[in-house]
DNA sequence: GATGAATGAGTATTCATTCAT
DNA sequence: AATGAATGAATACTCATTCAT
């Protein structure tokens, strides 16, 4: 699992801050907003909640966000760049193929234990905002499905497709963080369910002798 | 891809009605409801907009159900029990292990493809109804897991720990019909991504030479 | 000032009470709203004042009504006509045209005396639904613009343009009301106003020897 | 329509600007007002709204003006002001008793059409700022009554009562500006309706050979 | 069984105003 | 003078649920 780095977080778009105190209360809200989207769901996550938690009026949510969907993005959008960052330091550090893929989803799941939220957060976002869920998506798994074409490109792995075998370990990883991380309120995936995930992921991946060009 | 059907739907446990009349109200509104859930969320499926597409009275709706939450965990009940059948017929009809596979996977996208309902309605059960959603992913996985535990006994596939293996195809299986079909709005997962997938899937399953026990 | 009688009010449109308990509510919400309407105005007019006045619970409101500016448009539609009936009946009652005229004129400023909300209520309406605005206007003067007509016809008035004389002489028995009842807070307009009015009136509409068919 | 000038606006009062950039600053905002509450009306004309359309800081809007109330006073006031000026002018050109009052009339359709605002921003008076809304009226009726007076002193016009005759034709005024500049959103009265309107006017003022009583 | 009127707590959002800088 | 962040009361409107008929 090699995962290029995200690019840096868009510049700017929404209202930005333009003095230190504005500054520190947009971060308190933003942090409020995960923690309370992550508990409570966006649905039932009312502003109030928020900036109760945030330690601000309620006014002044609006100072600071256009309205609910507005934070909402810009956490799902946090959220997404932090694991895919995550997730791309690690797999540099693998040596070998084998090990990053190793390093990645270990990541995958770290992150996963330390931020129930990401999971519960992005699952709504469905309905939400379609867009930013995508975009969670597709930010990961297009930086996987890179890492695996360049393994093909060395005869690292077999020549399975890169984007399906991307999209498809990474809905691997995502039930099994599912089932063992959270239905189990877990800080971290049992050892030998790691490694029995891996070898699955590795006879899906392993270079065989009979090797040849897969259709795309 | 193995799976074995499901228990009959439990026996009764709410409000049964007692005439025909009754009856055909309750099977308009459950019908109302999966159509409701799908397309607007649960957030925002009144019970206004769910008795006026069933065509009866506000009230009318507590004559047959205790509340909101009862109709979507009854809902979700129904997919889940509709397509464990589906797979469970489909997966039965294959004369190899490897047919027994492909077939299973072909009427879950299949039944994607017709019911995209399942897909957002499952998504957001993570909040609305953890016990429904569990529910719903143990059934068809642990089907799953017991075909594979079967066919490792007679040496078709590698020795790969079925639990984990049916948790992770399965997630395979969620992403890419969530991509190809939901994303895509299409009727049927592409050919290609199809053979794809099925291509990873059989790596990951392989019988190989140099088979031996996997731990658990 | 003979104005002929408003249409019978439009048939239905808005939520029809099925029951007289619904029916009952509706008219008390309707009276509160006019009330409010008139005292506070618009913008103030909150639907909490109006469903506190007329003892029924917020939500309430919205059983019987779609918003702010519906019942609204109800409240406009509900007075106007009740002007122009009062004012159609009361110029019937003259013998002559110029009874008709002043019978007219009388009516309308009886009305304004025991209705002051008229004329707050109209005057809001500019902005608020300009739509109902036209209709109260244009309903009024097409009625009286008739009238004139047909007083020209008859040779009882001076060769005026019907239409404008209606729009102006409407303007004028306006802002008389608004001088003389409204901020005098008095219950009826002084009877030499009245009578210097008519004395303007009279001057605008005589007959003259040299009288012939005027442009349009 | 022998309108008398306007008394110059009264000196001061509110809080007035120290240095020319404070002046500026001041008219701008006031600019801004006046187009914001002709287009959205007093209630929908947020502060945020003016000082936005000004180009100036939201604090700003109070260094400069004491609260909502107070700037809307004051376009009022302007507004006011401008308009009988206008008239007080061009009823000023006309030779005979005849052509100043159809100079009046012509200023005040002008004025309406150059500034649809005055229309709009006078009749929200009413809720918003009643003396504000007296004023306007009073001051433009008194100046014509008073040339009315004077009118009937040379005998140029019947004995009609001066201030009943006054407030009648500026209500007819009104209307028809209202119907024929305002609903069309025209730039101009149509010419035909304006002789008709005068024709009206005429008819009232003009003086008989029976001319007696006028009340008052 | 079915109806529809009634409820009232809850929601997102707006806005005039204050105030520290 | 000018700024912009902060406030919190107020608003229109929604909705799951109850209940008398």
């Amino acid at each position: 699992m090699t995962i290029t780095p995200p690019p840096a977080p868009e510049a700017a778009g929404p209202r930005v801050p333009r003095t230190p105190r504005g500054a520190r209360t947009r971060a308190r809200l933003l942090e409020a907003a995960e923690h309370v989207f992550a508990t409570v769901g966006y649905p039932d996550a009312s502003i109030v909640k928020i900036t109760e938690e945030a330690g601000v009026a309620l006014g002044t949510f609006y100072v600071h966000f256009a309205g609910k969907k507005e934070i909402f993005d810009e956490v799902v959008g946090d959220l997404s760049h932090r694991v895919r960052q995550a997730m791309s330091e690690a797999s540099g550090r693998g040596r070998t193929r084998i090990e990053a893929e190793r390093e990645g989803f270990r990541a995958f799941f770290r992150f996963t234990a330390e931020h129930p939220a990401l999971y519960r957060i992005i699952r709504q976002a469905e309905f939400v905002s379609p867009e930013a869920m995508r975009a969670h998506y597709a930010s990961i798994v297009d930086g996987y499905a890179e890492g695996l074409a360049q393994a093909r490109e060395r005869g690292d792995i077999r020549a399975v497709d890169p984007t399906v075998a991307a999209w498809a370990l990474m809905g691997a990883g995502e039930l099994i963080g599912m089932r063992w991380i959270l239905w189990e309120q877990a800080d971290d995936i049992p050892e030998h369910i790691y490694e029995a995930l891996m070898d699955v992921v590795q006879g899906a991946l392993a270079p065989t002798t009979t090797d040849e060009r897969p259709a795309r």
